[in-house]
DNA sequence: ACAAAAGTGTTAGAGCTACACCCATGC
DNA sequence: GCATGGGTGTAGCTCTAACACTTTTGT
């Protein structure tokens, strides 16, 4: 049986994030200008190479930091991509993990020592081999996730105002909400608390802030990923 | 740039896949008997060895018709596993896939030459590796799916009847459905067309065969998948 | 005082759940 | 004629979608 191991060709196998984030106003993508083309300027997702002692998810987590300084980021699994020409310098596997970030906690980490950049999703520049490809599947997976737990809580400051969550979804969704409907069902959902404060500044009356309530929150999360992975 | 290729490490990549089968009454799984152990009978997934010119699910069809002589089996992708000790052999990344066939159909090609053989889901063997974790993500993907979409049908005879498609949604659940809400809810998808004979031999009665509206299901199917991969 | 955004309630329709009886046939 | 499984309708409830006016406050 050993033998039909040493029979295999072994192949590369890369690790690709797309880490989706929220600055109050429109979906953007993290990307890092790739140094192999020469005229054209390509963009690349968070990529890396695995390494022999680490699982999927760690090497994502690993090359993540690398890039970006990022750390303690919730990766989930996305889609694993194999097509023969997909690398053409050599074959490469690539599993794909995504992640959501709220851009204005990372925002000096990111820009001060690496290379990586936000791009607002309306205007993604060309991207390394089928990179764009996973950005919309990411896209489309983060929908759906969305309308089932509100994942979106992760993109907002800790306190934030319900105009703020429903601008996060309709940039989500690429769509407007009612917003009487929009905040009857957020609220109906148990999961924030209301506090005494109000956010000032951008509007004349000011809104509640709101923050999320963590035990709640938690127990949903769980209940979610179970659903979603094994155990 | 050519030298951060050549410094990665390979690692071998295999396919493995989740084969759910329904001969009317249950769910069951085929697996195929593993030789590796020599006193624990240990069972396994469909699963080989990426080659490198094959795609993913291209692979994985490949190796599911070599293992059982199947063909034609729409197979979808799961997940990727990559613990580094998850093959105690050699470090291996698995990409899983599965898919829905119906038993009665594929029985002879199955049982006559290939040593796979189906299990029903009550009553499976000790697995290989993580197979047991993958068998588990593939009945909640499953579950998820059967929610989203009548993929039941592949299940089934191309005639069938209502009682027949509910055992089979009972299956898949674990449950049991009231016959009035399930055959309204059925039905009210417009997938179906009755047809004037009815199924004999089963009950005294005998109930009415339906068939898939194919030009329907297909729309509805592409929007699915559609939603699902990318393009 | 007015402009800009926040906040809030009602109603009609759709879809879901729960529930019980009659029908057709083989034995 | 009776046992077995097949087929159907209704009523209450919940959820959703559509819709407009008042409040607060910075200017």
């Amino acid at each position: 049986m050993l033998e039909q191991y040493q029979a295999q060709v072994k192949c590369l196998v890369a690790l690709d994030s797309i880490i989706f984030g929220f600055d109050g106003d429109e979906l953007k993508l993290l990307l890092v200008k790739r140094g192999i083309e020469e005229n054209d300027v390509t963009w690349s997702l968070m990529g890396g190479w695995l390494r022999p002692d680490e699982g999927l998810e760690e090497s994502a987590a690993r090359i993540l930091f690398q890039l970006t300084g990022l750390t303690n980021i919730y990766l989930e699994q996305l889609y694993s991509f194999g097509a023969p020409q997909r690398d053409p310098v050599e074959r490469t596997v690539a599993v794909a993990y995504f992640a959501l970030i709220n851009v204005n906690d990372y925002q000096e980490k990111i820009s001060d020592s690496y290379e990586a950049q936000w791009f607002s999703m309306h205007e993604l520049p060309n991207l390394l081999f089928d990179h764009r490809q996973m950005v919309d599947m990411a896209i489309r997976q983060l929908r759906y996730k969305a309308t089932q737990h509100p994942i979106g809580f992760e993109l907002l400051p800790e306190k934030f105002t319900i105009p703020q969550l429903q601008k996060l979804y309709e940039a989500i969704f690429a769509t407007t909400f009612d917003k009487r409907n929009f905040s009857r069902k957020i609220l109906s959902t148990n999961l924030l608390i209301k506090l005494d404060e109000k956010q000032k500044g951008f509007s004349k009356k000011g809104a509640y802030l709101y923050i999320v309530d963590n035990t709640r929150y938690q127990q949903q999360f769980n209940s979610f990923l179970n659903f979603i992975s094994s155990n």
